[in-house]
DNA sequence: ATGTCTTTGTGAACGCGTGCACAAAGATGG
DNA sequence: CCATCTTTGTGCACGCGTTCACAAAGACAT
């Protein structure tokens, strides 16, 4: 067991909490936007409410990086800009690879923010053939039996990929194998990296069906229509009725394939095809 | 003070935490590749693996829905899958509109794991007139004069904003004003709205962001290189020239304008122009 | 110089999420 | 029917993150 991590336990920095670093950029943002106009110094109240976090928060977020605030007057803007940047390590030039130019890779070489913020595609990997040499965002794609060459010669650390789900793992491994440590993964899988290596996620579809949960919750308390059972009458129910599919099966003989599946939930299995194996090996 | 809330403290929504929700779909996911392959039952040892998890978080996950499982075999793959689906409101038709078809609207409309989840495009939407009657992803594209029409038409209770910074607060007023809740948001920008309507946030570089800060830490830690001083001493340092920089400002006469910008900052201001104003009321 | 007023920095309490470890439940074999 | 073995469901403890509330620090006016 233990098949490999995905997102490290994150044993506390340097004494910054996780939790801190990813509110950073959210700061960063808000004082980039102050500093542009011009504005000195901003209070941690004005900064909290820009970031939309609570100011105890952040003033205690800050406390982390060091004592950067004068009481009575509040942060120094271009110095605190300075500060975060340094911290977050975007004073340096930070070469990416984008792997997969699809639609959302093509969107993410043209995303502004990327170059804004220290960070600069260095290229761009597909593996249609028929993809290579065409610019994306001014910049030539190229083909994915290049990908080590051009990792080793830029000297990247971090790779996006936004393939299909099936390529994920494969493209993962020859990233990492090339030497690429920090992987932003917009594939729907699950990722199996190394120790040393860190993976984050962004899954397009997981929020939407996020916030569909809260939405349906919002519709079932105005009106309780949906929602038939109580909870513990649920939860009984559904021992009755999983027995009963086990009746069926072994009824049934047993096969290793499935016994006409015959279960509550044979109507809802639409159209689906894009969830690839998870993790065949 | 107060401005607004970005995202609920999730009031604890039927049992059910926060924590838990968010995990649902990645069982969900893993569960239906499962399905397709037509294993029967899986053990939480196994589920957890393909899903990334602690299996005791995920036995811990499914407790909150009920007594799922059957000790010494494990869970019923179909029933599960139904179970999850039904309990994040999967089983019924979710219209969402996009709103913003640049590179990025354009790869979620094209995007597959929408419409296998209960999920149906049911307009997109664009504020430039040149691009209104273009298909995209096999949809014709729609005027934002039409967007409360639209909205109001087809019911729709979630919006996905994918517009530029600047545009994001107005359209995301305008589709709560419509009747839409429940927000997922692409634009660098945090969004104010009122209470009950919910926001979810994906930013891409911010991720980026937090990736680069683990990156420099490892780099760091290999050959303590860029770090100059330590812990203490730098926020000595920090505090001195913090004051240095207002006195600085005090002996150039303190105009509301920034006098020079004289920090060690001042050669770090690269061409950035992506990010917006931050909330000017 | 002294007092007042603003705002930071942080100690302390609290709540949530996580992971361990084990008892209970049920399957399976004899 | 009993014994054994597997796997779930959960009580418990711990650590992290959040929030409150306040003392200390400094600006500013007189």
């Amino acid at each position: 067991m233990a098949t490999g991590r995905t997102h490290r336990p994150a044993t506390r920095s340097r004494g910054i909490p996780e939790a801190t670093v990813a509110r950073l950029p959210l700061y960063l943002r808000a004082l980039t936007a102050l500093s542009e106009r011009s504005v000195p110094t901003v209070s941690s109240e004005e900064l909290a409410a820009a970031a939309g976090v609570n100011s105890a928060k952040l003033r205690k977020d800050f406390s982390y990086l060091g004592s950067y605030g004068t009481r009575g007057v509040g942060y120094d803007v271009e110095y605190l800009v300075y500060q975060i940047s340094r911290e977050l390590g975007l004073t340096q030039d930070w070469p990416v690879v984008i792997v997969g130019i699809g639609n959302l890779g093509a969107a993410l070489a043209n995303y502004g923010g990327f170059a804004s913020r220290g960070f600069r595609v260095a290229a761009l990997i597909d593996a249609d053939p028929a993809m290579a040499g065409k610019p994306v965002a001014g910049i030539a794609v190229q083909h994915t039996d290049e990908l080590e060459k051009i990792i080793k010669d830029n000297g990247v650390s971090i790779g996006v990929i936004a393939t299909p789900a099936g390529a994920a793992q494969q493209v993962c491994d020859r990233l990492v194998a090339a030497g690429v440590t920090s992987i932003l993964n917009f594939a729907p899988t699950v990722l199996t990296v190394p120790d040393g290596v860190d993976v984050r996620k962004v899954d397009l579809s997981i929020e939407l069906q996020i916030l569909a949960f809260h939405e349906q919750r919002k519709a079932g308390e105005d009106a309780g229509q949906d929602d038939d059972e109580s909870d513990d009458a649920r939860a009984v129910a559904a021992r009755e009725a999983r027995r009963a599919v086990r009746e069926v099966r072994e009824a049934a003989g047993k096969t290793g394939r499935d016994a006409d599946a015959s279960t509550g939930a044979s109507d809802r299995k639409g159209p689906d095809g894009d969830v690839p194996a998870v993790m065949p090996a």
